[in-house]
DNA sequence: TATGAATGAGCCTTCATTCAT
DNA sequence: TATGAATGAAGGCTCATTCAT
């Protein structure tokens, strides 16, 4: 049994007793899985052209024909895991809590956890990097983005509301203005490390770096909404 | 006459005569700006691998056998353009001039100037974006790079020591991490303007969000050095 | 059915049932055998950088893609041609027995049969000059032909022990120099063949001609060996 | 003033007075000697398809025109090379006088004389060997290639007469035959240099090598016309 | 469902050769 | 005569995709 396979199992729980057309659509879901988890490497480590679908079905464990089963051909493949890569940052905010904090706290909180989500994801930052190049070809096929981002805002909104209660946030911020600077700045730490690195000798690779910039980020969000 | 000829012409200026070698090497020097020309769009609209050398050759006003003539190949061809790309930024900010302004004016104009250079040449910011795809493989042969940007982070130093002279501006403010303060708003708003548009349906293409955004930018940034 | 697969089909037999794997083994065996079939003409009539993988896949019963399938390369190709020509010669010296004979008949018979195999294989001999004028650059990936070469030598040297034993012989004729000797009147037949008759006049491509050199041939290896 | 064309000076002494005309003549012949210098060891290293004329041109003295407006192209190049190493060969065999000589010590010379012109001028057997590859398609207009081998033919005749004569040649020995002998056995050593070296261990580029197997040539040739 | 074999279109590159000054 | 620039044809190779068993 491959790694991935038995990683899988052990996610779905060993219930004793299944039947045949269960522990099939469970093969099934493992091995397309198993693809989207390398392609998600590769596409966003060359991008979707310079990507190969040979390189991805070797590095699968299963071959090159479960790709066009399961997915059509490269672009299918590519929108699926562009799909499953905003399905996770998706999940993962919607764990998020920041109703029991003060305004300050909850801005601070929101920014670290948008600069940990690009830190720890660099793959979803170069997926979305590369579906720019593309122009966006591929977003109107992915269900639920506006809906999770009007959350996103929404969740800023709420916490300009207490700041401005408060008072120690300005009036008449705007929220999805606010998320594109935190966006930003968190983005391109990711998405433009190469750059950095060698303009300017400075390597975001580095934690110490990494959490001194945090730093900065975090400071110059709160100043720009203080009152 | 094609308009990188034209370009040529004003450039060399119109001497009444030229030798033979003279205007051989001006031909040369007109060919090679145009594919240059050419081959940014390609490269800044689909990315290295997406790029097609037949679609290039054909876009020319030269053929597919001078791309390698001059250039050697593909990858000597995306090279070539990218040293340009960085060599257009260069040139232009050593143009600008900051020291007759007050601290705070000169900071907004350089967030304004930051801006305006990343909106107006989105095939820059796009270039950038496919050499951090290719995790800067081609950044070391870019000469002069390092030079450019430590003149940048200099003349931000320089503004805020004239702020904190003022008053205004706190001290212990890092240039460079400013510096990529204001890079990564500027650039994530041509960068990622189609996800942002197909997320949010907020159109960073459009004149007055523009406007508004970059505004938004340049009071972030205020407020972040401010005493 | 082309040449090629009845071939193949004749070596593997007849059996009445093949599991689908095997046929399919025995499928791209032939293609396998095909191409090589045909590039070993190619090769031999043009030389490596002569030769034009677009005219060996033309002349196939498969296509180009498929070349690059098995061989990876026109290298790849070219050293699976010269490793099979070597393979042959070596199958052939195999089956030739000469300890039943007297010495002097042995060793005349070691001659025409090596005079006999440049003749009748002409690619090979071809083949053979390419990669000496590519200075043997792929002669370190072919197997087995030093141990090839040792078992001539061998035969040689026992023939020459037998004829120092019946008295017909010189002592101390060393077994590699003599082999030299064979195979460079044998090999010059065929590769200088074109030359010689533009030279001279004289078209060793004739039977006649050819079997009148033969004798001369025999006759100066028996000489130059006798006691 | 390149060091070619200082050797050709030297080589034509320096008269004190010639009118223009003649040095124009004289720096063309300079010029076409060159040209033919470099032709040959590309030719002679890569054989007609694997050499290139940029190549050629770049180790030239002069430049890739020039070897259009003497040679006409590619194959009017390789035409003249091989003439030009025709000519070589022809120009010192005439020098030779085998008169003085009694027959066996004659043929003896002879035959390491054809030898030697062999192991120092590969070049020479290379592109022997290529023009055989090309099927002798050039020999034909190479004029009087004829002539000097019925001479060659007949140095030999000469020489076997006279053994005869003297009692130690036996009658009727086919002189072109013998030839052919004499000039495979040293042609193979030289152009199939790298397939024994890699097929035998057997390296008969070193000088002791190729010693020891030039006394066993002188052997063969000597004990295959003895009486 | 799964696998190796096969495919055709198209990509990057190179070649011998000619042009323009 | 000489030179750098230019060219079209063709060469080697790779890609996403489909077939056959």
């Amino acid at each position: 049994m491959s790694e991935a396979r038995r990683a899988s199992s052990e996610r779905s729980g060993a219930s004793p007793r299944r039947s045949r057309a269960e522990l099939r659509t469970e093969l099934a879901e493992t091995t397309r899985q198993n693809i989207l988890d390398v392609a998600t490497q590769e596409f966003a480590d060359k991008g979707l052209a310079g990507a190969r679908i040979d390189e991805i079905a070797e590095r699968t464990d299963s071959s090159k024909r479960m790709i066009y089963y399961y997915f059509g051909g490269k672009d299918g493949l590519y929108r699926a895991v562009l799909e499953r890569a905003y399905a996770g940052i998706r999940a993962r905010e919607s764990e998020q809590r920041f109703d029991s904090m003060g305004a300050e706290e909850a801005l601070a909180e929101l920014v670290r956890h948008t600069f940990a989500y690009h830190d720890e994801h660099p793959e979803f930052v170069r997926l979305v990097m590369n579906e720019n190049i593309l122009r966006g070809a591929n977003m109107a096929d992915i269900e639920g983005i506006k809906a999770r981002n009007k959350r996103v805002v929404a969740t800023i909104e709420a916490i300009l509301a207490r700041g401005v209660a408060e008072g120690i946030f300005r009036e008449g911020i705007d929220p999805l203005s606010l998320h594109l600077t935190m966006s930003a700045l968190s983005f391109y730490c990711v998405s433009n490390r190469y750059t950095i690195a060698a303009g300017f000798g400075f390597d975001l690779g580095k934690k110490a770096v990494k959490a001194r910039r945090l730093e900065d980020i975090v400071a110059t969000v709160l100043a720009s909404v203080r009152a």
